[in-house]
RNA sequence: GCGAGAGUGGCGGAAAUGGUAGACGCACUGGACUUAGGAUCCAGCGGUUUGUCCGUGGGGGUUCGACUCCCCCCUCUCGCACCA
């Protein structure tokens, strides 16, 4: 007995069984004679419930996954967990509870959230990367990168933060702050292990190129920006009186005569040996400790006054043969370049504020075009190009010329060389948190660093662990953990308790994606040939570095391993818009949260799911309305009353069934016409465009048309048989994005096969002409009048008929007509004077 | 400061290649059906001095014709920011 009434709760848990149970969407292995499509989300946090920017992102997926399918590609839409990370042992620690225990309660409530959403994942693919199924093949990398050289230890100052208790990442410091806490973060000296993706640095920028059709611009130019790249010399000043030099990178070399100082950052590590005689050292030290005991956010804030002091020593401008005094200065960043800078006060702001401040002499070697500067009364640096002057034997020749020339005179000179700079550093790594994957190395006492031997593979996270309760590992002080034998000596020796960065296991799990349970190495090579690259990849805006970067870094790492021949890992970049509430980012504290679970429960995934859909295209922001959601469940239940309505008078024909024009009358024409019209558009927005709001609006559009004409049509065979074609096509379109609904009508009306497995409908363009066509009338440009002609009339014929129209009679009198410009099935336009 | 994007009704948003501005939806107004309705259906809905003229942030320009193309300006959002 089926109900009349629109019942979304029952009809979605029954298409949700019917779904699973037919497995109709598990992916066909890597079947070569069918074209693939790898349509990938990113995968969330298992936080403990999924939220709206979830919902919408799946959302948009799901449709593209649905849609493809429709098409006849093979997909591949999986779904995981990015299961490690802070939280859980927060959470544990206050639960009282172990991170994995919580981590996998969050997951399996999640994994049912996410399936009463009625998203086509095949869930047989479906990992967890806090699983040592997958984290020992990250291991496995590890050692591998090491082996190469591109996993490497040292002691650097990194970015420190002190309520997440760990360090991070320079792509996880967002303006002085911790990513993620939004502590201030500050520089703290420790032993870390780096990734080289310095080493890649080049080609990460130029593939960038490949991606420019794929990926959103505004994401490109910021990994441009992120990877920094400029050209210019590293040039050596000779300390005078010690056996150093001092080293600088600098884009303007062509200013090299006008340098009259040296700033150094004051942790540089020539700082030591400079200041060892100077009688100013206590003063020295004072500023040096000061300034390093700033947070990043408080030292290159804009307000942060530049100050510095001089170190009592003295290097030798190579050009000028000049002393020139070297000072600490609290603006020079240690972390780029070299952490030195040729002070040119002429040519560059901060230089010149500097020289201002300690009375540093200032010298023009840059002519601009036209006047003089004067060097004792400028207060803006000229950074521009002009004509060397004061330079020696370059001087008169333009700036992109004295660049080449000053180039090759210190090359030949020995004195400096041309060299690329990055702003990109190498990949911090280490997290000193215990949910994550250990850092699999020993450090022995007689052997030094080892790396634990693959057969022994994986290193486990300890089951056992006890969290301390103020948030510190617990691995540190675990014996069990710690202790071992070194596997080169057997002699006693401690295991590694850093475990590794979160984004690390993000960088390459759309890669297992394509063969999860493989048990004896990480990748299927016939499956990663087949699926890779990722076709469409969907996420937020938020990962436009971080996780986009590494991930495509871990590319071309693993490619030079050996794993495959991969060059980008994301064909194609949907970055969707944020869910605002109240024009704010929904969040805890605001108390403007939506969630889905309640939506849900009230209107039914489908509702939900059209609704974020609907309201705003993907890559724009999407205000959540509570009164705007009503128009979507009342649209689905416009669509459930007319399938019910005229479903028992139709017979499952469509879509697009074949008609005969000539037999048709005016109205099934008209709907004809509606039909293929809707179906074009649809799928264009829907494929070529991601504008599912615009492709919904055309569904509407259809439906609309459909009840304002289905008494008249319903009296004739081919009127019913119009109804039922437009109606079937329909469904076809609204499919991919409210599927219960659509697959629940479509058995209705009568159609054996699942709409899931249903080919996309094809439009006939000839189905789209129409006999009279609406011709606008304007005059000089404004529209004055309208009507309706025959669409085959010719431009002689539409000319004369728009000048014989009353109200263009009215507004020509008395006025001559100079031109007449007509555009056949549109408009005619009368020029007059 | 540099880079990117965006300014359209009360609101969310439409208008491929320049060619009927405001599709579709929300809200609102009037009506119908009703014991009632926040259900449904019908009609209206940019402004206006209402058979009129004005309207896509402002000002210029190109064009028969500009939300769309060009120049200048304003505002907002995002990213980067002492990068040597």
């Amino acid at each position: 007995m089926q109900e009349s009434r629109y019942n979304p709760g029952r009809i979605e848990e029954k298409w949700q069984r019917i779904w699973q149970d037919q497995e109709v969407f598990r992916s066909t292995h890597e079947d070569e004679s069918l074209p693939k499509y790898y349509v990938l989300e990113m995968f969330p946090y298992p936080s403990g419930r999924i939220h709206m920017g979830h919902v919408r992102n799946y959302s948009i997926g799901d449709v593209v996954a649905r849609m493809k399918r429709m098409q006849g590609y093979n997909v591949l839409h999986p779904m995981g967990w990015d299961a490690f990370g802070l939280p859980a042992e927060n959470a544990a620690i206050k639960n009282n509870t172990h991170p994995a225990h919580w981590t996998y309660q969050n997951i399996s409530y999640m994994r049912q959230e996410l399936k009463r959403l009625g998203y086509s994942y095949d869930w047989s693919k479906e990992l967890a990367t806090c699983h040592p199924g997958y984290y020992q093949w990250e291991q496995l990398f590890f050692l591998q990168l090491y082996q190469k050289g591109l996993a490497y230890r040292k002691k650097a100052p990194v970015n420190w933060c002190p309520d997440c208790l760990t360090v991070l990442a320079n792509e996880q410091v967002e303006a002085g702050l911790c990513w993620r806490c939004e502590a201030a973060v500050v520089k703290k000296e420790l032993f870390q292990w780096f990734l080289r993706i310095t080493d890649y640095a080049e080609e990460l920028l130029q593939d960038l190129e490949k991606l420019a059709h794929g990926w959103p611009e505004r994401v490109i130019s910021m990994q441009k920006n992120w990877i920094g790249k400029s050209q210019g010399m590293e040039i050596e000043f000779p300390v005078n009186g010690l056996s150093s030099s001092v080293k600088v990178f600098t884009t303007r070399h062509d200013t090299l005569y006008g340098a009259t100082f040296m700033s150094l950052a004051p942790e540089h590590e020539l700082v030591p040996e400079l200041i060892r005689d100077s009688p100013e050292q206590d003063r020295i030290r004072e500023f040096i400790h000061r300034v390093s005991a700033q947070d990043q956010e408080e030292r290159t804030a804009e307000e942060t006054v530049k100050e510095g002091v001089f170190t009592g020593r003295y290097c030798i401008n190579p050009a000028t043969g000049e002393n020139m005094p070297i000072y600490l200065a609290n603006f020079v960043l240690l972390e780029y370049g070299t952490g030195a800078v040729m002070a040119v006060p002429a040519h560059d702001q901060r230089d010149l504020e500097f020289a201002r401040k300690y009375n540093l002499p200032v010298r023009v070697v840059v002519r601009p075009e036209g006047h003089d500067l004067s060097p004792d009364d400028m207060t803006a640096a000229f950074s521009e190009p002009g004509t060397a002057v004061n330079s020696g034997q370059f001087s008169g020749k333009p700036t992109a010329q004295v660049q080449e020339e000053i180039a090759d005179f210190l090359e030949n000179k020995n004195l400096g060389r041309r060299k690329t700079n990055y702003r990109l550093r190498d990949w911090n790594i280490s997290r000193q948190r215990f949910w994550g994957a250990p850092i699999p190395v020993i450090y022995c006492p007689q052997c030094g660093t080892v790396p634990v031997p693959r057969e022994e593979l994986p290193v486990l996270l300890p089951q056992e662990a006890d969290m301390p309760l103020d948030g510190r590992s617990p691995l540190p002080e675990l014996d069990s953990f710690v202790q071992t034998t070194c596997p080169e000596c057997g002699g006693n020796a401690r295991r590694e308790t850093d475990t590794m960065d979160t984004f690390v296991e993000s960088s390459w799990y759309f890669a297992r994606f394509t063969a999860p349970r493989r048990k004896d190495a990480p990748f299927e090579p016939r499956a990663i040939k087949y699926w890779l690259p990722v076709d469409q990849y969907i996420g937020g805006i938020e990962h436009a570095i971080l996780h986009l970067l590494y991930a495509r870094f871990f590319v071309k790492a693993l490619r030079d391993l050996g794993y495959w021949s991969l060059e980008e890992p994301f064909a194609n970049l949907l970055t969707q818009g944020m869910v605002l509430k109240d024009g704010a980012k929904m969040s805890k504290s605001k108390g403007n949260v939506v969630d889905p679970d309640e939506m849900i429960n009230r209107y039914g995934a489908d509702t939900v799911r059209l609704y974020c859909l609907f309201a705003s295209p993907p890559e724009k922001d999407l205000e959540w309305s509570d009164a705007a959601i009503e128009g979507s469940c009342r649209f689905l239940n416009r669509l459930w009353r007319l399938v019910e309505e005229l479903g028992p008078a139709l017979s499952p024909v469509g879509p697009c069934v074949d008609m005969n024009a000539a037999e048709l009358s005016p109205q099934e024409k008209e709907l004809r016409a509606a039909e293929h019209g809707a179906l074009r558009k649809a799928g264009r927005d829907m494929l070529e465009r991601f504008q599912f709001n615009t492709a919904i609006a055309a569904a509407m559009e259809l439906v609309n048309a459909l009840s304002q004409h289905k008494e008249v049509l319903t009296a004739r065979s081919s009127g019913k048989k119009a109804l039922s074609s437009a109606l079937s096509t329909v469904l076809s379109i609204m499919a991919p994005i409210t599927p219960h609904i659509c697959e629940e009508l479509w058995s209705r009306m009568g159609y054996k096969t699942s709409l899931a497995r249903t080919p996309w409908p094809e439009y006939d363009s000839r189905a789209l002409l129409q006999d009279e066509v609406l011709v606008v009338i304007q005059i000089n440009g404004k529209l004055r009048s309208k009507m309706s002609v025959p669409a085959d009339m010719d431009q002689e014929e539409l000319k004369s008929l728009a000048l014989e129209d009353a109200k263009v009679q009215k507004h020509i009198q008395g006025k001559s007509v100079t031109q007449l410009i007509v555009v056949p099935g549109k408009l005619v336009n009368i020029v007059v004077k």
